[in-house]
DNA sequence: AAGTTAACGATAATGATTATCATTATCAAT
DNA sequence: ATTGATAATGATAATCATTATCGTTAACTT
């Protein structure tokens, strides 16, 4: 049942992944592991940033612009700026209680995922 | 400026959102208009989707598969199926408490949108 | 009734992501 | 170390959702 097999380029985006705080995009994540292996194709890229993706070691954050990564896996909340785009980390002075949230709900919930809007402060003081 | 026209396509299109509850794609929401109006556009669809969107008519809800389009717009949030896609409303027993959540952020947090994953009622049985 | 232009339908263009495929690299077994 | 099986790669074509273009139609103002 394929044996997942090291490379150079998987552990590339990982690390980029990992220094990187800005929540890059695919292609934003192609420019910097470029810079380590010239030679990585985009396609390599996308692979890797699904696979990794699936086995739960980066976050694929989808926001109404552009997917985005983010190589660090705790629980976190993010913010977007509605003018710049940018993505910032958002830590909360109180976690979210998802146990208590659901009224009514046959289902199982296994993650969730929360997204703030407004204006990076920035963008806010313009 | 610009003023808006009136038109049968973006009253369908409205129309359509409010009576459904099952958070449909562009494409779905275009069939949809077609039963009402034949000769409808996708490019129409698409348009006003997008201008009822930014007229704060309609929610769109970006999920990692595509978007969707929610005609109710009063605060609720939503939960994803990871097996057969679906969105499905869900309303909170505690409401999220915004205000209290960033510990420190120089910004503006104008809105939010929580989004959960796990298994629907039916894919769970399975 | 005529003029202005928002909105339309049809379709081409775009852009991000995925699929294909020949080649290369990893790794277990010898 | 060598070999064989196949995961992973690089290059590029294909796909697919969305947007742009453009000539025409229709809503509203005068």
């Amino acid at each position: 049942m394929s044996a997942l097999r090291n490379s150079k380029q998987r552990d590339a985006v990982l690390r980029v992944l990992s220094e990187r705080y800005d929540h890059p995009t695919a292609e934003e994540v192609y420019i910097s592991v470029k810079k380590v292996i010239p030679s990585v194709s985009l396609a390599t890229v996308y692979r890797n940033l699904k696979l990794l993706e699936s086995e739960g070691m980066i976050i694929k954050i989808t926001t109404p612009e552009s997917d985005r990564f983010d190589g660090h896996t705790h629980e976190h909340y993010h913010f977007t700026c509605n003018e710049c785009k940018r993505v910032i980390d958002l830590e909360l002075s109180e976690g979210l209680n998802v146990n208590a949230l659901p009224k009514s709900f046959g289902g199982k919930i296994t993650g969730h995922e929360l997204m703030f809007y407004g204006l990076c402060e920035g963008c806010n003081k313009i």
